[in-house]
DNA sequence: ATAAAATACTTCGAATTCGAAGCAAATATC
DNA sequence: GATATTTGCTTCGAATTCGAAGTATTTTAT
């Protein structure tokens, strides 16, 4: 049991030394980590809805709203109307904002990659298990016991 | 290495499930988180000054000040000068704060483990085996990164 | 066709947390 | 023993994120 809520703080911790690694190199770019976020999300997925943005980067809609504001004042993306439905604003990157996450991307997958050296293939693909299963149940008990 | 980034995700989702969970259980109690890891360090580890709250709990002094101030307005905390170094402050719980942690953690308690039953013993310890690697290395790595 | 409900987003205000700057006491250095 | 540095804490202002309420538009139900 007390063993239990050890592996919690493990996990919590771990998360924040990993976040903590995320903010560094991303902020040697000039962005914060939403931001980045969101960038990436565009890179690889292409335009994109500010609902599915929502959704995928479980952001509220009201922060992503400033996110993506920010990031068009820097000129990293556009946001337009969908033509399909006027309540909806599609988001996607400049040509600016995709050089600059192409010239980005390589080095930070590189630089954060780096933390798994520490682990076997077996090790980390036995871990992103336990994980997941973790986080579901937590996600689950969670969100259920709010009971909205 | 697409791999790597996932596993990445999958760590600080499982926390972010895992922090709701803590959230949502505490707040039933009336307590946000930092209040509650105040409380409990405390009970476990007796009367305890400022510095060594704020380096065990892994927050900045200056948050530990607000913390540690609501606590004492509610009167589950006291915080008081050490005769020793007048420079320093030590909190302890009260009467009240002691009977109330004392009446909520042992149900905390089992409510936070059961995300751990759908993991087996070892595959509990493996897991946390790999995330403290994880986790050292990646803050070895950030704290380095900024080199003060 | 009209009213009601749902959806997409924005604006606003609050909570949480932090870093930077400041003050006071203690310790080290000359 | 005076000065400089370190340590412990507080205050302040900024960043991030959220939920609640508001607006506009579309979808659904009547």
């Amino acid at each position: 049991m007390k063993n239990k809520l050890k592996a919690v703080t493990i996990i919590l911790r771990a998360s924040k030394s990993l976040e903590k690694l995320l903010k560094s190199d991303i902020s040697s770019y000039g962005l914060n980590t939403t931001e980045f976020g969101v960038l990436e999300f565009l890179y690889h997925r292409g335009p994109q809805p500010m609902s599915n943005l929502c959704k995928k980067l479980l952001m509220a809609n009201s922060s992503m709203t400033y996110v993506v504001d920010n990031l068009v004042k820097n000129n990293y993306v556009d946001k337009y109307n969908d033509s399909e439905d006027k309540r909806s604003n599609f988001v996607a990157l400049t040509e600016e904002g995709e050089k600059y996450i192409e010239s980005i991307f390589p080095t930070h997958e590189n630089r954060i990659s780096e933390v798994f050296s520490v682990l076997s293939e077996e090790e980390q693909e036995s871990m992103m298990e336990s994980l997941k299963k973790v986080g579901i149940l937590a996600e689950t008990i969670a969100t259920n016991k709010e009971g909205k």
